[in-house]
DNA sequence: CGTATAGACTTTTTT
DNA sequence: AGTCTATACG
């Protein structure tokens, strides 16, 4: 035990050895929260204060989830697949499956994300003859998800006026629609459980006296429902031991609500509030700004970092004329770094919004240096991905209207926007699935309906004794789909993606093989057999004391639970040798040894929509903050007078937030000038189109300019090709490389060839020939 | 049914 | 500017 607590610090080891009590600890940037709550749960164990079962962690993203375990795993010799350590999501689904009979829903329903919750709803708005333009789906999405977050089903929501109506009733609708697809939305998770435990008395109880100690990640990040679902868990005796910072809140847009630490503090009236200040991460002068910055924040709970480590180099500030003279100011920067011998992945390009990444992808290519970009389509949101995944979803669950409308005509066998229009109406007509409907449409093309549930019947069958990847793999091939990408002239990189579902699918049941049973699926459900909404909602649950992430699940189950919860990583990982780019947001809780902070302008950060709303306002600063806090030895600040945006140029005073910064320790690399403070009231030009296209053309001809030997040769050693190079493909011909990205055996190039126009290519698997003239 | 073109949109995003 | 989406056309 004294080995437990001896590496940690005063306050660390208080928070760890708090009595079973409801505790908020405030954790700042850097100061090792982490360390605290996996402390903790070891320490609870190994005092024997609880046994494993009885620990339930909640975080955020499934990566603090996995680093939770791992780290568990390192100071207890157990297993910590019987703890209830996950996402807020994953442990309600997790829930759900057990109970899934007393939550109402059938065992193989299926979970919406936030794609699929779209289509589900303009599916429902066509089906109910309403124009999208005046109910727009992704209003009524928000809607949704705000009214169920709040806890909110339609009848008990207002109905004052007659537009809220109408989005009230196709809220009913669409519940309606998801109960009887068996389909369950990542809102509905949380409610659904909530319910369930709220109605469930003996099973609230049961859950309540199993989890003495709830311990929670990033609270600052929990919103309402989520807030009240807790609450409900920890019920009267429940020592909730709350871990979060507010002052690194910036989720506030999508429903996170840093009251619920203030409210906390109220209802469960605690007593044992510790702050972690001291940072182990960043230098002084660093910390400074930090604080500096936050200062100005009015709604806080007050806390203030401090360090060890001395006050380190000073904050670099640059000015810089345009965005391109930015994004070259930072190459230089870069080289120098790289030259005093530091590691390209320990160099973050940080920025407010996405499209901001562009001007620096296109500097980072020209200069050869690697990168990296984070942002953007994960794995399990490509679409071939979607496609297989709906096929495996459908040999789980034929009434998922969405799988369904997502492949019946995909790879083409005919059947066209008509004969769907008739199958829906016959769904309609006899309150059923689309797949239990294709009886009742006639002719040619309610064969072709019936012919295609018979399909998928018959690819059930097949997979009856298979594993999950013998599934996987043969579902991609016979569903048609790795055939027809196999004719499209993009589709290579589709079917490897789709092999590497496959892949997915083997690790999978590497990681959860113990728990799961073999082969991949039960006894199959019929068509529209059992409607879930006719089940008995009041039957009493089973209790399983030892109920794991996969428990009561199919391997297919469980596996395509895992692919809508965790749509792929997307957040930067050490490593990986590549300058990181990525926005503030995507960087929290990530370190790196050099940062760039970078559009520090008056609009863009903070942004323009945030400047008028004080709490918005304050969410931005908080952003900065962020941002700051994950520099350790070297921060830089940049921003640029003129930027284009949006295919206009626009000019920008820099951002407050560096006027608010101390001066003392920041270092201006430029003449400080068009600071915010100074002269924002003075500098609104305006730029005449004229200027606009001779801007927007010379950027773009600096792509294609051939580069200066040096740059050459330091393009040759990241990928061996340059930008202008004439290459040759054994198969597509001669052609000119556009671009380049990544390095090593991910680095890529975009080639225009003459014949068969721009494709993006591996280097690593396309054999270029480069062409000497 | 697939392709072409016009039109909308552009802060941040996990589950 | 650039990208994705809806719709019209062959």
């Amino acid at each position: 035990m004294a080995d437990l607590l001896s590496y940690l610090n005063p306050e660390q080891r208080a928070a760890v050895t708090l009595p079973d009590e409801p505790a908020l600890i405030l954790a700042g940037a850097g100061s090792g929260k982490t360390r605290v709550l996996t402390t903790r749960i070891a320490w609870l164990i190994q005092t024997g204060r609880i046994n494993p079962a009885q620990v339930l962690a909640v975080t955020f993203t499934n990566k603090a989830a996995r680093e939770m375990i791992a780290r568990l795993s390192a100071l207890l010799p157990l297993n910590p697949r019987g703890m209830w350590i996950g996402t807020f999501h994953g442990l309600c689904n997790r829930l759900l499956r057990v109970h899934c009979r007393a939550a109402g829903l059938p065992a193989t329903f299926q979970i919406l994300d936030i794609a699929d919750q779209l289509s589900a709803l303009k599916r429902l708005l066509k089906g109910l003859n309403l124009d999208s333009e005046k109910y727009p789906p992704k209003q009524l999405q928000n809607f949704i998800n705000h009214a169920k977050e709040e806890g909110l089903r339609p009848s008990k929501m207002d109905v004052d006026n007659p537009f809220n109506r109408k989005f009230v009733e196709l809220y009913e609708a669409y519940e309606i629609q998801c109960q009887r697809e068996g389909a369950v939305d990542f809102a509905e998770l949380l409610l659904r459980s909530y319910e369930l435990l709220a109605r469930e008395v003996s099973l609230r109880e049961h859950y309540q006296a199993r989890f003495q100690h709830i311990l929670v990640d990033e609270f600052q990040d929990t919103n309402r429902l989520q807030y009240q679902w807790l609450k409900l868990l920890a019920g009267s005796k429940g020592a909730v031991f709350a871990v979060g910072d507010d002052d690194q809140s910036i989720y506030g847009f999508r429903g996170a609500n840093v009251g619920n630490m203030l409210d906390f503090q109220r209802e469960f009236e605690v007593r044992n509030l510790i702050k972690l200040e001291q940072n182990y991460r960043s230098h002084g002068h660093i910390l400074d700004a930090a604080n500096g910055l936050i200062a100005n924040n009015a709604q806080r709970l007050g806390k203030n970092l401090y360090t060890e480590a001395g006050a380190g180099e000073p904050v670099r500030v640059y000015r810089a004329e345009t965005d391109t003279r930015e994004a070259n100011w930072l190459g230089e920067e870069i080289h120098a770094l790289i030259e005093q011998g530091g590691a390209l992945d320990q160099i973050a390009l940080l920025y407010r919004s996405n499209a901001q990444s562009r001007v620096f992808e296109h500097m980072l290519v020209s200069q050869g240096i690697p990168y990296r970009v984070y942002g953007g389509l994960r794995f399990f949101e490509r679409q071939e991905i979607k496609h297989a995944l709906a096929y495996l979803r459908l040999l789980d669950n034929l009434d998922d209207d969405t799988s369904f409308l997502r492949v019946v005509n995909f790879p083409t066998r005919g059947i066209g926007a008509r004969a769907l229009e008739q199958l829906n109406d016959m769904a309609r007509l006899h309150q059923c699935s689309l797949a239990a409907a294709v009886t009742y449409v006639g002719g040619k093309t309610g064969a072709n309906l019936i012919a295609f549930v018979q399909f998928i019947e018959q690819m059930r069958h097949a997979t009856q004794a298979m594993s999950l990847p013998e599934v996987v793999e043969y579902i991609t091939q016979t569903s048609g789909l790795i055939p027809h990408y196999e004719t499209e002239r993009e589709g290579q990189d589709r079917i490897e993606n789709l092999r590497e579902l496959v892949n997915a699918a083997v690790a999978f049941v590497a990681e959860n093989g113990d728990e799961l049973n073999t082969p991949a699926r039960s006894i199959p459900l019929a068509p529209g057999a059992t409607p879930a909404a006719q089940l008995p909602v009041n039957e009493s649950a089973q209790i399983s004391l030892t109920a794991e992430a996969t428990d009561g699940m199919t391997p297919l189950s469980a596996f395509l639970s895992h692919a809508s919860l965790e749509a792929g990583d997307n957040q930067a990982q050490t490593g990986q040798n590549a300058v990181q780019l990525m926005t503030v947001h995507a960087a929290k809780g990530l370190e790196f040894n050099a940062v760039f902070i970078t559009g520090l302008e008056e609009g863009l950060f903070p942004h323009q929509n945030s400047t008028n709303d004080a709490n918005s306002l304050e969410e931005e600063r908080r952003l900065m903050y962020v941002a700051i806090t994950r520099a350790k030895k070297r921060l830089y600040l940049s921003f640029a007078e003129s930027r284009m945006l949006h295919g206009q140029t626009r000019y920008n005073v820099g951002s407050r937030f560096i006027d608010e910064l101390p001066t003392e320790g920041l270092k201006w690399l430029t003449s400080k000038r068009d600071s915010f403070a100074q002269n924002s009231m003075t500098r609104s030009r305006d730029e005449n189109s004229w200027g606009r296209n001779w801007f927007a053309k010379k950027s773009t001809q600096e792509v294609r300019v051939a580069p200066s030997a040096l740059e050459a040769r330091q393009r040759t050693a990241a990928t061996g090709f340059w930008i202008g190079q004439a290459v040759f493909h054994t198969k597509f011909g001669e052609g000119t490389v556009a671009a380049l990205e990544g390095n090593g055996a991910e680095a890529r190039a975009q080639v225009n060839f003459s014949r068969h126009g721009a494709k993006w290519l591996a280097l690593a698997v396309a054999k270029l020939q480069p062409i000497d003239d």
